[in-house]
DNA sequence: AATCGGCCCAACCGCTTTGAG
DNA sequence: CCTCAAAGCGGTTGGGCCGAT
């Protein structure tokens, strides 16, 4: 047996708002409010539509403040950012972003800002320059941090731990920046030349085997409380897998990495980001060795994916 | 100019959560 | 507590629009 319909579909009218409809919705909110009840409220408002079509038309569309057209770079980093952590929970997303809805969001999301993560071009239907430019991340956050050591926490030596945790990283900003240096195929950087991953000006690391693993350092995105994923990765020696690296989360300024390394192959970051699972489960331990110093990069009991 | 294909987004659907009685 | 109606929410859909051919 079904879910009983919330409304009598027969007399109800679906599809698109025309704007007399919008005008008497608009009219009787402002005038009445919702009344806490938006399944009376259609027939209040002298509206054939149901409750919830009202509701979704007024919040979505009417209510005052809302809104629309092309979102920022901050509005970006601060969608990437909180789905890492989230997920596709729209509605707390949305409420980060004033004037955004979820639907919005979600639109936004699935439509283009996933696609733009994953490197996958959008087609233009309109030309609008600034908006098909628009890169996922201001480029001040492109910006390399301090110069190289061999203590990962010296590289951010002008800054404080503020917020250790499991949540602290975002493995889709930090993915979508390693992928950006990547080539085509996705198996060699694009700086073949000095061989080393070029976000930022990456360094190259020596692991504790002795041998050369390439590393980026890199700083990505920023959100609402100003906050940014610091992170960092790399591509294994045989160019098969990447390894993505515990990032704190740190006030702008002030920071050192806190957080136990997480490493992906290419296709897991790819489904990260395409599914927006959040990472919480797959840290790993540090491939190079490198990265740690000071004993506050890696965890006993770190989950092998391998 | 006409047709086609693909993208975008408003709106719908139905499941989950909430809270009043 | 339990029940049930309403609200909230996220996934999905389909029509309109636009660019390509």
């Amino acid at each position: 047996m079904g879910r009983a319909p919330c409304c009598d579909k027969s007399k109800v009218k679906k599809g698109p708002w025309s704007p007399e409809e919008d005008a008497k919705l608009k009219e009787h909110i402002e005038k009445y409010g919702t009344g806490g009840n938006w399944i009376a409220l259609p027939q209040k408002a002298g509206l054939k539509r149901c409750g919830k079509s009202c509701r979704l038309r007024w919040l979505n569309y009417l209510r005052p403040n809302i809104k629309h057209g092309d979102f920022t770079e901050e509005e970006d980093a601060i969608i990437c950012s909180l789905f890492a952590r989230i997920g596709s929970r729209w509605s707390i997303i949305a409420a980060q972003l004033p004037g955004r809805t979820d639907n919005d969001i979600k639109n936004y999301w699935n439509t283009k800002l996933k696609k733009k993560i994953m490197g996958i071009p959008t087609p233009q239907r309109k030309i609008q320059p600034e908006k098909h430019q628009r890169q996922l991340f201001p480029s001040s956050f492109n910006a390399m941090i301090s110069p190289a050591t061999s203590s990962v926490g010296s590289r951010f030596s002008s800054q404080k731990t503020l917020l250790p945790g499991p949540d602290a990283f975002d493995p889709v900003i930090a993915g979508a920046a390693l992928l950006r240096v990547l080539d085509d195929d996705h198996n060699q950087v694009k700086d073949n030349s000095s061989s080393l991953l070029v976000f930022g000006d990456g360094q190259s690391c020596s692991s504790s085997g002795g041998s050369s693993t390439k590393i980026i350092y890199g700083r990505a995105a920023e959100n609402e409380l100003g906050l940014e994923t610091l992170f960092y990765g790399g591509l294994l020696e045989d160019h098969q897998k990447l390894f993505l690296g515990g990032g704190s989360r740190v006030e702008r300024g002030s920071g050192v990495w806190g957080e136990a390394p997480i490493d992906y192959t290419l296709e897991e970051i790819k489904q990260l980001i395409t599914t927006g699972s959040p990472c919480s489960s797959l840290f790993i331990g540090d491939p190079t060795g490198v990265i740690g110093g000071g004993g506050n990069a890696r965890a006993s009991g770190l989950m092998s994916y391998n």
